[in-house]
DNA sequence: CGGTATCCTGTATGATACTG
DNA sequence: CAGTATCATACAGGATACCG
């Protein structure tokens, strides 16, 4: 932890970390991939319609959008049946699944700040009462 | 695990996953606050400059307004001393160093995810060669 | 059913010049 | 030094209509 002038060397392991996270949230980030991600750990392998009634107020553009992304990066597998009428599933790939711990941890994480954070509200109100 | 029509009624734990999620997202999401989190992780508390220099490629508008983020939600304090020239200091909050090990896990998946994919390519180039 | 195509808005991000 | 102000662009996301 040097605060010198060598400061703006960047050292590798800080650039490697950035390239694991920049991916990462390419990856996840955005609105609806958690959600997406959410809904098929929970439910296993779903239909394109089964998913839209799942997630409250996505757009089917969107949708098959970020399904699409999430199948490019590997994560979710689709699976079309030669039928008619079409029939189109959904499910995670082991990549897929593999990011259940980080969503968690993720999701925790803001669960948990969301609480610290209406802590501190209501004592300033309580100090700022009294 | 239900297949059935009752899969549109989202459960309980559902939704508060992804409320963390989301509020996650929106305070360490984007294409910087990973990046200045880090480098305030490793290098403790610093000057505005120092961090800009740190940081490759940021404007000064996206640091400030990062910052000004970062801080309203509670992960970084900004230290003002009454100086002419003036001095800003950044340091993480408590809440602001909590958020390593999530960081870490993110970036961890993200390199594993990279090296993965990598190896995949590298395969089928071997195969599609024999 | 499982999408596409088209148009549109808002936010994130960027470049540059200026200031207390 | 530590920012602001201004202008410009790209891309995420949304609404709606249509298609094989």
């Amino acid at each position: 932890m040097r605060k010198e002038a060598s400061t703006n060397a960047r050292n590798e392991a800080d650039i490697l970390r950035n390239c694991g996270m920049a991916y990462t949230l390419s990856v996840i980030g955005g609105r609806w991939k958690p959600t997406i991600l959410f809904t098929l750990l929970n439910n296993g392998r779903m239909r394109y319609n089964e998913l839209r009634r799942s997630i409250n107020g996505i757009s089917e553009r969107m949708l098959v959008a970020q399904l699409r992304e999430l199948e490019e990066d590997g994560l979710v597998k689709r699976i079309i049946y030669p039928e008619v009428p079409p029939r189109v599933e959904y499910e995670l790939t082991p990549a897929g699944i593999s990011t259940e711990p980080m969503l968690m941890c993720m999701s925790d994480w803001g669960n948990h700040q969301r609480i610290q954070k209406e802590r501190l509200v209501d004592t300033s109100r309580e100090i700022s009462v009294s």
